[in-house]
DNA sequence: ATGGATGTAATAATTATGATTACATCAAAC
DNA sequence: GTTTGATGTAATCATAATTATTACATCCAT
């Protein structure tokens, strides 16, 4: 009934990259320190970023990664659809097979499809309104308010 | 990454108490055989939609279940809110412990879950857009065209 | 070359979901 | 009050999804 963690563990990654970019080298070690999440899990998750095109990955020594695109425009929508798997992009799932013989069960999908659609949509829609620079401008903030 | 379809079952039932009503004895075997799922899971739905005061199930012969509300004042987020576990009513899984050491790991959860949340209410919103009545009118419609 | 990073296959562990069996419980009807 | 037919639910299994782990190939800057 819930959506998978690989969601929060990106947004997690993608922080860390701008937060400490002028401090470490950024690799899956480090993001794997932080986030308590297992580092082939990270480097996973890398790969679906850079396919997205959200992300540069860098092999060989002094590797790691750097955001591709400014921070302003890289929605949590985007992060989202990077990690979700190709198959299933619908948000709900059906029960497989609804007897066609059944007034009722023939015509559940019809139905049924645009609604949770809909919903899906302003799921979307609102994911789309929060850029990942957002999430960094109030972690620095909080980061500060910590350090005094 | 997907909702599960016990959301998409109960739906199913409740069109199947309102658009057979008139018809036909309404009880687990029955729906059993309109969705395909398993009867067992159809009595267990039933119990969270009757905890949630969606239905009347009554037991014993000529059992069987009834709407307790009318079809217009149940929405599809009260069905989706009945059928959804007590515990992890959060729409978006978090990946369980950032280690708190990190600045950034620290603040995930401050920075992260009024966002999270804004979004699963953007969701909640829409299904509470629509009620069961809804669905039963186009089901109707559907079977009427398809009669011809 | 080599040291340090990603890429990825293979496998295991854990959790979630759904199916199934079995039976206790209950209610209506005869 | 017995029978019939329904829900309630525990226990178990099967399957799928998710995350963790091991191991190693591959790549790249130095």
């Amino acid at each position: 009934m819930q959506i998978s963690s690989r969601f929060t563990i990106a947004i997690h990654v993608l922080t860390c990259i701008e937060v400490f970019k002028d401090e470490y080298l950024i690799n899956s070690e480090f993001i794997s320190g932080s986030t308590n999440v297992n580092p082939v899990i990270i480097r996973k998750i890398f790969g679906q970023l850079k396919v997205a095109g959200l992300i540069d990955v860098q092999r060989g020594g002094n590797g790691g990664v750097t955001l591709k695109k400014p921070a302003d425009k890289i929605t949590l929508y985007d992060i989202y659809n990077a990690v979700g798997s190709k198959e299933a992009k619908e948000l709900f799932r059906f029960h497989e097979n609804p007897n066609a013989n059944c007034p009722v069960g023939k015509n559940m999908h019809i139905v049924m499809d645009k609604r949770l659609k809909s919903v899906q949509e302003a799921m979307e829609k609102e994911l789309r309104s929060m850029t990942i620079a957002d999430v960094i401008k109030d972690t620095k903030k909080q980061i500060k308010l910590q350090s005094k």
